[in-house]
DNA sequence: CAAGGCTTCTC
DNA sequence: AGAAGCCTT
């Protein structure tokens, strides 16, 4: 133990940014005196550095929460960082602090540092512990009967309703907090947004209020309001129906388990009402929660699933790699009046419904066939709710790259969809007012309307509205000939690889990252869009990479692989580490007979980890052992991949990927 | 009321 | 595409 001096326990914030419910600052708080450490260090997200918009909502969440910590008597150290483990260690050093707390976080990079800092900081004595503060359920506590991940999220999300033991209830906020001596450990400022940035985000106050104090406000208005009526209203684009939630979640401003518990309290009011529709509707809310809560799941057993698909044989999609497509998408310019409209409030508001999500991102992905992340990476850069985990999930389900996601060859057609969600023609009216005059006939596919009509409505096709970017019929026999190549590529690697030859597919597409085009600024949007002839076409045999994500994950794969025959967990308290230090806690992938297919309903088998057999034993719960996570074991995601598909000892794709090839050397059990 | 057809939804 | 729910006969 060290100490003396300062303090006695630090809490290190992330995406935690609230008093109530807090279960590693309520910890701190019961241990003795207290320092709370922010580090901002957004060069180490790689790729996935938070946007405009989330710096905002961050620095003004992060602003109410440390003048409540003051309030309370609570030391607040902001650091400004390129590093933050060794930010962090140096600040523990500073304060003298014998225990850290914080809560666990499921994307990829901070499942890495999290591992990183508990060895670290357990190997100088200090006493890590962290807790789940973001889920229902630790993801590694909801298993299948044989112990094993699921891999659709119906099944997982009837588990996590139907578990033995409920999810844990809210923990009332600390009334006081005895604050550390923290004169040793100075604060930097946080810069969150440039000069040229400001004026972009004095608009987003009018419409958003940060911070747990708001976010608790949402709550309750939404509960006391629009959720009676979600089920209704929850797939009109326009209506303010939504919990809006979102990214007061991201940020943890407020415990998903509060919410869970508030909603479920009107669940059984509603049920002994006899109030059919709000039960529906709270059930239909919560299984947007329960999707949250499965996109951590997906991205603790899957971490590359930001950046790969699932499926592996989306690998061998040819995207159409079209920076002009790609403008007119991001610009709403494509000539379909529901995605423009979508776009154009992306950009103008940071926010969307979740059915335009939907509707724009299925657009990207089937009809102009661009490759998925790029879609991924402009929704990360420009959504107020931009979350790593959520986003991840969303696109590969759009992409089909996922055994439970949207069927791959089927076209939606934003018409339909605009009839359905936008009945009315009133949200593309608010974001097209090119538009606006069009009657409500018309209004989804002005295409179709007749010369006389549009005139009269002031819209000149090509002119002042373009025409569609792509026809859907075109779009459909790109699409199933996109597939077919897709499925022939797979066929042609996997029997190269039978043969013990390199894959057919060679180094040429694989190796050849798609970059990201850099061009991502929002400019005119009277800029005609070009039509691409099609010759033009250039298609990718790959997702693009990305490098820094990449690179900042192999650094740490092969630090782990060096050390591989130690999978010991880093528990949370250093007298367990004595005791279970040495207790090999292996994680085994087993490809049973997988064969991907469209609509796959093949199970997936994927062994458990063994650690979940100490978190289901339920005492354990609070600050129990979170089973190691380390990038090794993130191969996971590869048994989707799996041995049939060509994905042999010797294929290229592993051997520039080594530390895949570490889990074949598990033992296999069963 | 059963059978069959039509619509809606699928994370 | 296929299941589930709703309506019709």
């Amino acid at each position: 133990m060290s100490g003396g001096g300062g303090c006695k326990s630090l809490v290190w914030l992330r995406r935690d940014l609230r008093l109530e419910d807090n279960p590693a600052l309520a910890a701190a708080v019961r241990a003795g005196s207290v320092a709370v450490v922010f580090i901002w260090a957004p060069e180490e997200e790689g790729y996935y550095q938070p946007g405009r918009v989330s710096r905002w909502w961050l620095k003004h969440s992060l602003a109410q929460l440390e003048s409540s910590l003051k309030s309370l008597g609570a030391s607040f150290i902001t650091k400004r960082s390129t590093d933050s483990v060794s930010s962090l260690i140096e600040v523990v050093k500073a304060t003298g602090a014998s225990h850290l707390f914080f809560n666990n976080l499921y994307d990829p990079i901070s499942l890495a540092r999290d591992h990183t800092v508990k060895e670290a900081l357990t190997a100088q004595g200090v006493t890590v512990r962290s807790f789940n503060a973001d889920l229902l359920y630790e993801p590694w506590e909801v298993t299948d009967d044989e112990g094993l991940p699921f891999t659709t999220f119906k099944a997982f999300w009837e588990r996590c309703l139907s578990m033995p033991y409920d999810p844990q209830s809210p923990h009332l906020p600390p009334k006081k907090i005895i604050s550390g001596d923290t004169s040793r450990c100075p604060s930097d400022p946080l810069m969150f947004e440039d000069e040229s940035e400001r004026g972009s985000n004095a608009l987003l106050a009018r419409a958003w209020s940060p911070g747990w104090s708001n976010a608790d406000k949402a709550l309750a208005t939404f509960i006391g309001g629009p959720l009676l009526e979600y089920s209704k209203n929850r797939r009109k684009a326009d209506s303010a129906t939504t919990s809006f939630l979102s990214p007061h979640l991201h940020f943890g401003e407020v415990s998903v388990r509060k919410v869970f518990h508030l909603v479920c309290i009107k669940q059984v009011q509603w049920a002994n009402e006899g109030n059919k529709a709000g039960e529906e509707s709270v059930n239909l809310f919560l299984k947007s929660i329960g999707l949250r809560e499965y996109s951590r799941y997906m991205s603790f057993n899957h971490p590359y699933s930001h950046e790969r698909p699932l499926l592996g044989h989306l690998k061998y999609f040819p995207w159409i790699v079209d920076e002009g497509y790609f403008k007119a998408w991001r610009q709403g310019r494509t000539g379909y009046p529901l995605v423009d409209a979508g776009m154009r409030e992306l950009w103008a508001t940071g926010w969307l419904h979740d059915r335009i999500r939907v509707v724009v991102s299925s657009f990207f992905v089937k009809v102009l066939q661009l490759p998925w992340r790029w879609g991924m990476k402009y929704f990360w850069d420009t959504l107020l709710d931009a979350d790593l985990e959520s986003d991840a999930l969303g696109w590969q389900y759009i992409s089909g790259t996922i055994p439970d996601g949207r069927q791959l060859d089927r076209i939606d057609s934003p018409q339909t969809e605009g009839y359905k969600c936008d009945p009315n023609g009133e949200y593309v009216r608010r974001w097209l007012p090119e538009l606006a005059r069009l009657p409500t006939e018309w209004i989804h596919h002005p295409w179709d309307a007749p010369e006389y009509v549009l005139q009269a409505a002031g819209v000149e096709l090509g002119s002042n509205y373009p025409f569609p970017i792509v026809a859907i019929d075109a779009a459909k026999v790109r699409l199933e000939d996109a597939i077919t190549e897709m499925w022939q590529l797979e066929a042609a690697s996997r029997a190269a690889s039978e043969n013990g030859m390199e894959e057919g597919l060679g180094d040429s597409s694989e190796s050849a990252p798609i970059a990201f085009p850099q061009d991502t600024q929002m400019t005119e949007l009277d800029e005609p869009v070009r039509h691409l002839p099609n010759t033009l076409v250039n298609r990718r045999y790959e997702d693009q990479m990305v490098p820094s994500l990449t690179s900042s994950l192999q650094r740490v794969d092969e630090d782990e692989v060096s050390s591989s025959e130690n999978r010991g967990q880093v528990p949370d308290e250093v007298t367990m580490n004595l005791q279970l230090n040495r207790e090999p806690n292996q994680q085994v992938v087993e490809n049973n007979n997988f064969r991907p297919q469209l609509n796959a309903t093949t199970r997936l088998r994927i062994a458990a980890d063994s650690a979940t057999e100490s978190s289901s034993s339920s005492g354990r719960r609070n600050g129990g052992v979170v089973p190691v996570w380390s990038p090794s074991t993130s191969s996971f995601s590869e048994q989707f991949v799996g041995e049939e598909n060509g994905m042999g000892a010797n294929s290229p794709y592993l051997q520039r990927h080594p530390q895949l090839i570490n889990w074949r050397r598990l033992p296999q059990t069963g």
